[in-house]
DNA sequence: AAAGCAGGTCACGAGGTCAG
DNA sequence: CTGACCTCGTGACCTGCTTT
């Protein structure tokens, strides 16, 4: 595939992404999330699109994890790695998703409701004019946590949400254009939600979070087992091609045969059932 | 102290030792384990206190205490065998032990405090899809020392530890997360000790893995032998137990036996001994 | 003034490098 | 392969300007 790249207004130099830019969360489930949620309403046709690609290269995400028996445990995630936006000390502030990444907006900057690394990627990649480049097929998800593997994705979806030099709103913001839901007086009609949508929001992240991690320790279909699997099959059926034609079974053979083969099956998909019986009881319910 | 070279070969070849050196040698060096022993045992439980990680990883501990229990004197650790961080030339600077293996950590890390070794291990890890084995139990120590000897073990415990792409955290640490104790601002577990115990703390992996590696090269008991043994001894029960009812032994012939078991055991047990001296002169004195 | 954002700042850490 | 060291992108704050 072809490589998008950009040259915004100002671009001129190449820059290279990293090559592990893939979004480690997001898997087939994500469209019934996103649905419940009217916070990605923005991005809810993009995702869609993302969906294919998302479930193949599922594979490489499990750098790493194979032959781990991890066992994340669910406090721990939830501490770890779990958006924290509201301060401890803030509790009456409240949370608004930057339109980029999700992460918390720290204002309206460049016309678009954004946070501060949005805000300073964006004004980097106008001022020094740089080239990005995505080694994929462009369509990365952008959020919080991965935002910084795809610069030419985020960089795209910074311009796709309307951020621009142009957009730029100077000095205080009028009185009557704020709203109790976006505080910092963007387009009015895109969080239509009360103050539940954020702990809403929140949550999200978490379940996300929580399901690529089941996923990851439970998921044994490596690139290199896929590999493996086709050079045994290759091979087999070339040793089964050559007598199939000289050899007669009897039905009792065959019988027998039948017997023995799913015994074998059975045999080899117990793990695998056992994976994803693992998989699910990570999942929170 | 410089490191001890415990290759696998030479794991391997060091039970070999000659049998005049035996006495004296066992005698004296029991006395030094013995020591060091005592003072062994008080810090670990100091460090129990203030350690998350040692406590975390107590199951591999154990495995270095378990032939080990004496009493304490804190004083002489420090005096006699601290091993000083890699850094001598800023005093000031505060110790933070790395997450995975207690050296010095140089920062937050894929959202551990871990050292720059830990660190560029973890990114080979991911980066290449590298596809480690352990070649014992799946449960090998990894402190400062040995944290090169598995590549498998070593990146369990950075998944352990929480270690991830997704944990990254980019740009500068916010100001309130900051704290006098965590210089790296990273989760809430601190080390609230002044830098002549973290000192010790050093010193005391060290130690921790001396006496463990000895343990484990010159012993010989292992999990294989142990059911080998058992499934020789069942099967030896067997065959006795027949004739033993109808075979009648002389005097002479008892006696002459007698001698022959007993020579038959000296010869058996010399390797045992051998391999108790190895050990003695492993620990460091 | 007061509010609020563009741009600058620079502590940090990811990733690359290359002797050992 | 390892890890000390280096480069450079990131983003939490800060400063100064613009608009109410
Ligand atoms: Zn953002
Ligand atoms: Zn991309
Ligand atoms: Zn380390
Ligand atoms: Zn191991």
């Amino acid at each position: 595939m072809d490589q998008p790249s950009y040259s915004a207004a100002n671009v001129a130099s190449s820059s290279e992404c990293t090559r592990d830019q893939l979004p480690s969360m997001f898997l087939h489930r994500q469209q019934s999330i996103e649905n419940r949620n009217l916070l990605f309403n923005q991005s809810f046709h993009q995702l869609q699109q993302h969906d294919n690609q998302l479930s193949q290269s599922t594979e490489a995400l499990h750098v790493g994890y194979e032959d781990i028996d991890q066992k994340p445990d669910l406090a721990k995630i939830s501490k770890e790695s779990v958006i924290q936006p509201a301060d401890s000390n803030t509790p009456k502030q409240q949370f608004v998703p930057c339109k980029v990444c999700g992460d918390r907006a720290s204002g309206f900057h460049y016309g678009v409701t954004s946070c501060e690394g949005c805000k300073g990627f964006f004004r980097r990649s106008i001022q020094k004019q740089i080239e990005y480049r995505c080694l994929r097929d462009g369509k990365c998800m952008v959020i919080r946590l991965n935002r910084n593997r795809c610069q030419y994705c985020r960089f795209k979806k910074c311009l796709a949400v309307g951020m621009s030099r142009d957009s730029v709103r100077y000095g205080r913001v009028p009185k009557r254009s704020k709203s109790v839901d976006d505080p910092f007086g963007g387009s009015s009609d895109l969080y239509p939600d009360d103050s539940a949508a954020e702990s809403r929001h929140l949550a999200l992240y978490d379940i996300i979070l929580n399901i690529s991690q089941a996923h990851h320790a439970h998921c044994a279909v490596t690139e290199d087992k896929i590999k493996l699997l086709q050079r045994k099959h290759s091979t087999l059926m070339q040793r089964i091609s050559i007598p199939s034609s000289q050899v007669n079974f009897t039905d009792e053979q065959l019988e027998t045969q039948k017997l023995s083969m799913w015994s074998c099956l059975a045999h080899s998909i117990t793990p695998a059932v056992n994976r994803v019986v693992e998989f699910a009881k990570r999942v929170p319910s």
